[in-house]
DNA sequence: ACCTGAACACCGTTCAAGT
DNA sequence: ACCTGAACACCGTTCAAGT
């Protein structure tokens, strides 16, 4: 494209110079969770990335083996932003829901993280630190550790889903409008309890996110694994 | 269909014959239906689609807006082998969870569809009837129109969750495996808890989905939307 | 009205070749 | 050891041109 030859141009493009400085797993993996951040899930792919270091696609092999482990080190990287709140002597309950929301807000800023956090297995430091941390909070609320190892996925779950669904809405407003119009315009005849409590469908911001919370938590304390 | 004995009618290959019977909007959401009931996601492209068909990909805007709108119509036609059990005169919570197990049942053996339904809006015949019985049986339970409103999105998302993991993990065993041999080698003094419970993480199959309906059930009997 | 071919602007991943 | 260019086998979507 910008080929011609340049006769003014006398410096050596970097293009042509031997010695870049060397790339690194850190500087990947930081450079795509920007671009998730900025762009969402379509800015990271391996093509932009490497422009975004001003090298080749092939050149990211060296430090990581494919997309998908590149994402679960995007992810983690992403998470460590979320406040695991001191434990206190009265209470498990708050700061287990404390960090939760912190968790739900983490991926609610950034629309691309919640997408990755509901297609990869979480599996680095930062969500390493998270689950252990939930299960510790439910162990001192007395739950069973089956129940607890089974009710943390849940609760990461649902985290990652709100944010997920809060998040696409936000960013494309004209899906939700339509779905929206579309119940309103439902047969009441056919559909009466929809149509009856299409307005709550839609609604509920963090306070939704915190009943389901209590949801879960209430109906753990309440359930017992061989029901 | 074929009109009989043109004369002037040689015999043309089928791809010069300038008439093919026509497409139409079912006659594909079938076809991508059978191709991600046999080749998940990666297989429903508008690319195999229209091979599948024979005709180029451009054939199927005439009948289908895009590929989003058309993995909405995809996922409602999957969803009519939910079985919706007749109502109860003495139990609501039977034909609920019963319902949700036949959600769960449907996406869990085609993977593609639970992968749909994390990422696809469920406007449609048949995810709009699923919602109605939902919130007919939650209603006939006594419970307050927000919270079923809610609780409804909650059951639903918590389905296509489980069914989505699981099906992952039966496709490619390999994740999971890489998964749990390394939460074995976890630091036990750093992880405690985790590594105490790392059986349980990766246990239980159709009693796990029970538990936790159980789990979101209790719970909304007990919790208000103002708590 | 419907279908087609060709093009546009993208993907992830591999591999021989360079330094 | 690291980087590169080029290639392979894919994507979704558009559009002028055909029938």
């Amino acid at each position: 494209m910008n080929k011609p030859t340049d006769p003014t141009r006398t410096i050596v493009s970097r293009r042509s110079r031997p010695a870049k400085e060397p790339l690194s797993r850190e500087q990947i993996v930081k450079t795509a969770l920007d671009l998730l951040k900025q762009e969402g899930t379509p800015g990271m792919s391996m093509r932009k990335i490497a422009k975004a270091l001003d090298t080749g696609p092939s050149s990211l092999y060296v430090y990581v083996a494919n997309l998908q482990e590149l994402s679960a080190a995007v992810l983690d990287e992403g998470l460590c932003e979320v406040v695991l709140p001191e434990a206190q002597k009265d209470s498990w309950k708050k700061p287990l829901i404390d960090a939760l929301l912190s968790y739900a807000k983490v991926l609610y800023e950034s629309p691309g993280l919640a997408e990755l956090s509901l297609s990869t297995i979480p599996i680095g430091p930062n969500s390493l630190a998270l689950s252990e941390y939930l299960l510790q909070r439910l162990h001192e609320g007395g739950i069973t550790s089956t129940q607890a190892a089974w009710g943390v996925d849940l609760l990461l779950f649902y985290g990652a889903s709100v944010a997920f669904e809060q998040a696409s809405r936000n960013q494309q407003g004209t899906t939700l409008q339509a779905a929206q119009t579309f119940y309103q315009s439902l047969d009441a005849k056919r559909y009466p309890m929809l149509v009856g409590v299409q307005a709550e469908m839609f609604s509920g911001g963090p306070e939704r996110f915190r009943w389901g919370l209590e949801v879960i938590l209430q109906g753990m304390l309440q359930t017992d694994t061989r029901s």
